[in-house]
DNA sequence: TGATATTTTAAACATTTGTTTTAAACTATT
DNA sequence: AATAGTTTAAAACAAATGTTTAAAATATCA
């Protein structure tokens, strides 16, 4: 692996555990196994090589892979495919590879106070997503419906799914059986599909 | 105001706008005016200050104030109750006076990566929250029911209050109207409550 | 008031940090 | 093989950081 690959690889590790301040460059060079001088040599400068975290892990390709599709069909295959969906997604943030755990963290680290780094993560990350949700929920919900009624729908799907990566700590502290959430994936799914179907079904009767 | 308290509140605030590392001693010296030795002089060191930060803003006379009760009455009033309480905690959380604001920053930090502080946070804030949508719920379900079923009505409650904190930069990119969710409390604690009494009923018929 | 303890202050200290420098090692091209 | 361009390496630098020191200022109380 090349010099360059390395230091992302390492820095996104430093970087998602320890935020911006509580990561070093010599902790970076140690972990890619590489000298002091190749940060600056490569990347120009510490806030240089952070912003090309983002790029590294958010680029556009990387993030196509898991953008699952979210298709409206029948009324019954319509609420199966939306169950589907959320299962893709919960499953990533339940069971996250190394990169994605890292993705997360620093999406998470970022949004406590954004800078304008914020915007791609937006924009390569977030809107996507949303807006797969979102056009499967105006398909469903009644024409007219103001935008600030389906961002209670997306919203409440969404913090659904974030909540078992963002607060897992909780989680783990609550739940005695070791194997939650992560045995539990089509559970929640289920509950989190049944419930917004029940509020989407009110405005259809 | 006294030295301590005027370093604990300057703490507080550079603690959870920058987390640990990203805060020094000299700029919270600055933020509380008072000279850059104060702080080894009161609290022995940073790390020994950073969990001080922790008992002041986390002591549980602070929290029992903002610790809503919700009690079971008939099953209308019990409807009710639980979206009064989901309102008044979802309120804090989308209009966080400035020590709440605080709070709640240092605690979502502290979940990205939790120390053994964590304990602390979790005992004094997030149990005795969790507890009283617990008891609720052990009520409303029938007896038997798995507590991993019941966790995930309780982080279903949880999730959405949270996320309007936690992810507030996502919901104000996403939103046009400047006052949402400020002005919609009322709505969004109405959609959770209608979705979480309809998966309660499904399993009393 | 005067003696004692406590708190504040400015300066200094040792480390750590991001960055630069300079030379050596390596690679590619002719 | 010789040359030019690129990458790596070790050392050094200046600034920043947590902490300590020692003296001055303030408070406490017999």
């Amino acid at each position: 692996m090349d010099t360059e690959k390395k230091i992302l690889y390492a820095a996104s590790e430093e970087f998602a555990k320890n935020g911006y301040y509580g990561t070093t460059i010599r902790k970076i060079c140690k972990r890619a196994k590489v000298n002091v001088a190749a940060v600056n040599y490569h990347f120009d400068s510490k806030e240089s090589l952070y912003r090309k975290v983002f790029s590294f892990l958010f680029e556009e390709t990387e993030v196509d892979k898991l953008l699952l599709p979210l298709q409206t069909h029948s009324d019954e295959e319509a609420k199966s495919a939306l169950k589907n969906w959320i299962k893709g997604f919960l499953g990533v943030l339940v069971n996250p590879d190394k990169l994605n755990e890292f993705k997360f963290k620093i999406m998470f680290r970022e949004m406590l106070d954004p800078t304008d780094i914020f915007q791609q993560i937006f924009m390569e990350f977030i809107k996507p997503r949303i807006s797969v949700v979102e056009n499967y929920l105006r398909k469903k919900l009644p024409p007219g419906t103001p935008y600030e009624e389906i961002c209670i729908y997306q919203f409440s799907i969404t913090a659904q799914c974030l909540f078992y990566f963002n607060n897992r700590i909780t989680v783990s502290y609550l739940s005695e059986d070791k194997s939650f959430p992560r045995n539990s994936v089509e559970k929640i799914a289920d509950f989190i599909t049944e419930s917004i179907w029940f509020n989407l079904e009110k405005y259809r009767k």
